[in-house]
DNA sequence: CGCTACACAATTGTCGACAATTCTTGAGTA
DNA sequence: TACTCAAGAATTGTCGACAATTGTGTAGCG
């Protein structure tokens, strides 16, 4: 049920295949942070040519997995704290924006479906306690419906394609599985409750509350690390 | 003085040439709205081949002039109301954030040169009085130094290299020179004085009203060309 | 007359090879 | 020993051709 790639298309071509594996492996942390991205060794390791290879290349920067330079190639991305609290600087008002727009203009069977969602991943999240996974995969789904339900197409597009990948690999290679996950199941419901209500005000402050919260979890699992 | 392309290198590559003029002609309307973008034709007419072009393309759609659909081509974007509402809502969030951090992180210099900058606009404005040109240049300049004096990549990248062709786009196709002139200068002389006063919460709050009534002023025009 | 299905044309996606640039290595010199 | 510089190797950028897919027009059928 989880929503992986809500703009990209389903791999029809050889280019989007090759993207889905490569953006897994570098946000799973198998391509190492920093390392070099070379044309010819990854077309013949994902067995494409360099044409489709350097268009997923093309994709992978735009959302900022990878940074190219002309004429000398591209390396994966390093996870810093300033790199962090950037990205979480945007996430809070992008999303804040997403929750007050969805206050507006989410259909109501769509607020259902929300709820619906929020119970099911309360259930599971009982039955498999502390499998981050899931508890991952629930707390992105929940922010993609949110943001879907802005409607604004520009904001879901840089949310949905170019920011979360990284947020993704930030949470995946810092091992996101803290006590932090009964209580953003709270803060979840009471977003819930601030959009059903159309109070988009409300909505959009407890999503940024929200996001703060797991930057500043995020941060002390960096500093942890970085000790 | 005009800051074309921030983030984008000076064009060393053909890709990068190409981009450069596709971009310029479609944000000037040489390349109609809505018409399609034909891989075979693009390449003879600026005289590179389709790898280089299709580069160009992936960018082009990057920064939303274009819409591409796997295995059917694409088409340059056409302007709707509900398009330029997307686009402001979004702006004005974004940088209402890249003025809030560029009050806290601007440099004293960079300050004093954004100050020179707007006098000097000041000056060639009373000059040339109505050259939509220049005045157009000047905003985008002022705008775009502020948004690097946030210090946040990401915002910088979404704002200037994504977001802002569109901008131009939509201003240059609904012939933008009207009569808001000299209030956006008192605008932005408030703004700077906030940002140099270290208030960001004003910065934040000014910039937020400038864009807004900068969108109100492009919608009328386009309410009016909808007549 | 309208609809479906097939074949053709045109366009997009992919491939392998060549050109241009950068990185590396090692010789030479101060 | 440290530095400069040049030649070689490797990588990226570009090209032209082929394969795969889509759109179109036409013929056939109901």
């Amino acid at each position: 049920m989880h929503i992986e790639n809500v703009l990209l298309r389903p791999p029809v071509t050889a280019s989007d295949r090759v993207l889905l594996e490569i953006q897994k492996a570098i946000v799973e942390g198998s391509i190492a942070p920093g390392s070099k991205m070379s044309e010819p060794e990854l077309a013949k390791r994902f067995e494409v040519s360099r044409a489709p290879l350097r268009e997923a290349m093309a994709r992978l920067e735009r959302c900022h997995l990878i940074e190219r330079t002309p004429n000398a190639g591209a390396r994966v991305v390093t996870l810093t704290p300033q790199g962090l609290l950037s990205l979480y600087q945007l996430r809070e008002e992008l999303e804040g924006l997403a929750c007050r727009l969805a206050a507006e203009n989410m259909a109501e069977d769509e607020i259902t479906e929300l709820r619906d969602l929020l119970n099911a991943h309360l259930q599971t999240q009982r039955v498999r306690e502390g499998e981050s996974y899931y508890q991952e995969a629930g707390d992105l789904d929940f922010h993609y419906r949110i943001i879907l339900g802005s409607k604004n197409p520009y904001l879901i597009n840089i949310l949905c394609d170019e920011l979360y990948f990284l947020v993704r690999m930030y949470r995946v290679q810092l091992g996101m599985n803290g006590p932090r996950v009964s209580r953003a199941f709270d803060e979840h419901k009471a977003i819930i409750n601030a959009i059903a209500n159309r109070d988009g005000e409300l909505a959009d402050l407890l999503m940024r509350r929200h996001i703060g919260a797991s930057r500043q979890n995020i941060e002390i699992q960096l500093q942890n690390k970085g000790n």
